[in-house]
DNA sequence: TAGTTGGCAGCAATGGGGTG
DNA sequence: CACCCCATTGCTGCCAACTA
């Protein structure tokens, strides 16, 4: 036996408080200009004073569409995938759009379940950074308009399947060419090779940069595995270190992305090396947290909100049937604080044994 | 003719009644 | 008893028709 004093206020209580039909609340509901000055205000002071709240789960069963975006992410504890959950949150409810957050640690099993019960929510669309070797038909065969960030779906480009993404080559080209100009020559790339299109694509630019600068990348840059977490740089850091013969240690650290970069500058600091002097260390995205870094830590800005404008801005208008570039890359920037100095720098100063 | 209204559609779950 | 079919429920949006 349902609870008649639980029971939803709904449009019928409104036209009953206001004296109207529920197709007049229906039409003042939704803004519509037909409806008289007068009658607008008494529907919605009785709106008011009953305590109405627009049913969307009944609109969106009686208009066919949803206003629930699904927004799913990799790793909500990396600052910036949520920095980047807040920039599509803040472009998607502008448009009158929410999102039902999800996080799939990076699991492909874990992403499709969450996939299957974004459909039964009756999201209109998915915007996805794609779990580590998510299968391309996971993405491909959703059956729902899609939009991939940061990390491209592992095919060709496709109109079906727009990507977001910074300019991963050239924010990597330009810590290069800053190492290099500080009078780097040896370069720690941790980030390893997990097929990940953005570790790929960063490293890629990193050997070019170097490249550019007269310097044989296979000599300049070693590339060491670490997952994209704190513990991921801090374990890496850790065991270039230990592999490195006397006078054989990399100059720079150049982390895949800022967190690696903060668990490596753990690593760095334990073993009494001084990072801006002693050793330099760049990450890569610019979270806000690089700013507040000891020291404030280099790195590449990708624009997080510009990028979770484009990509939410691609997806609603994809769901409103508009074609869209299979790519939209954005420009980065380098940010030069004090985590970078020349090498050799503090070597006046005695290094406190680990 | 501007403003308002009643009837019905839309989807999925649930429950009741009929059948073998 | 298991199964199937159909009516009902929930709430809002659309549209043709009505009224002043």
């Amino acid at each position: 036996m349902p609870d008649r004093s639980q029971r939803r206020i709904t449009i019928l209580d409104v036209a009953r408080e206001a004296g109207v039909s529920k197709s007049t609340v229906s039409l003042v509901l939704r803004g519509s200009s037909l409806v008289n000055a007068e009658t607008r205000d008494r529907v919605e002071a009785a709106a008011e004073r009953i305590g109405y709240v627009y049913n969307r789960g009944a609109a969106a069963l009686r208009s066919a569409t949803s206003s629930f975006v699904a927004l799913v992410i990799p790793d909500l504890v990396n600052p910036f995938f949520a920095q980047l959950a807040v920039a599509v949150e803040e472009a998607l409810s502008a448009r009158g759009f929410v999102p039902l957050l999800a996080n799939t640690n990076d699991s492909p099993n874990r992403q499709r379940d969450l996939m299957r019960s974004m459909r039964e929510h009756g999201a209109a669309g998915v915007m996805i950074s794609p779990a580590q070797g998510t299968p391309p038909e996971d993405l491909a065969g959703l059956g729902l308009p899609i939009v991939t960030m940061m990390r491209r779906p592992a095919s060709a480009p496709d109109p079906a399947l727009p990507y977001v993404g910074p300019d991963n080559a050239d924010g990597a080209r330009r810590i290069a060419a800053h190492l290099h100009g500080l009078g780097h020559r040896r370069l720690a790339f941790l980030g390893g090779t997990t097929g990940m299109s953005t570790q790929h694509e960063r490293l890629s630019g990193l050997r070019a940069g170097l490249a550019a600068a007269g310097l044989d990348p296979d000599r300049a840059v070693t590339v060491h595995d670490a997952l994209p977490s704190r513990s991921g740089g801090h374990a890496a850091a850790l065991e270039v270190l230990a592999a490195a013969r006397e006078g054989d240690r990399p100059t720079a650290f150049v982390g895949y992305n800022d967190i690696v970069a903060f668990g490596a500058g753990g690593a760095l600091r334990a073993q009494g090396l001084r990072i801006g002097r002693d050793i330099a260390l760049t990450g890569f995205d610019n979270v806000a947290e690089t700013a507040h870094h000891a020291p404030p830590l280099t790195t590449v800005d990708v624009r997080i909100d510009d990028l979770g404008r484009a990509a939410a801005a691609a997806l609603l208008a994809r769901i409103g049937g508009e074609a869209v570039p299979p790519e939209t890359i954005l420009p980065t920037r380098l940010v030069v604080r004090e985590s970078c100095g020349a090498p050799g720098a503090g070597a006046t100063e005695p290094v406190r044994p680990s």
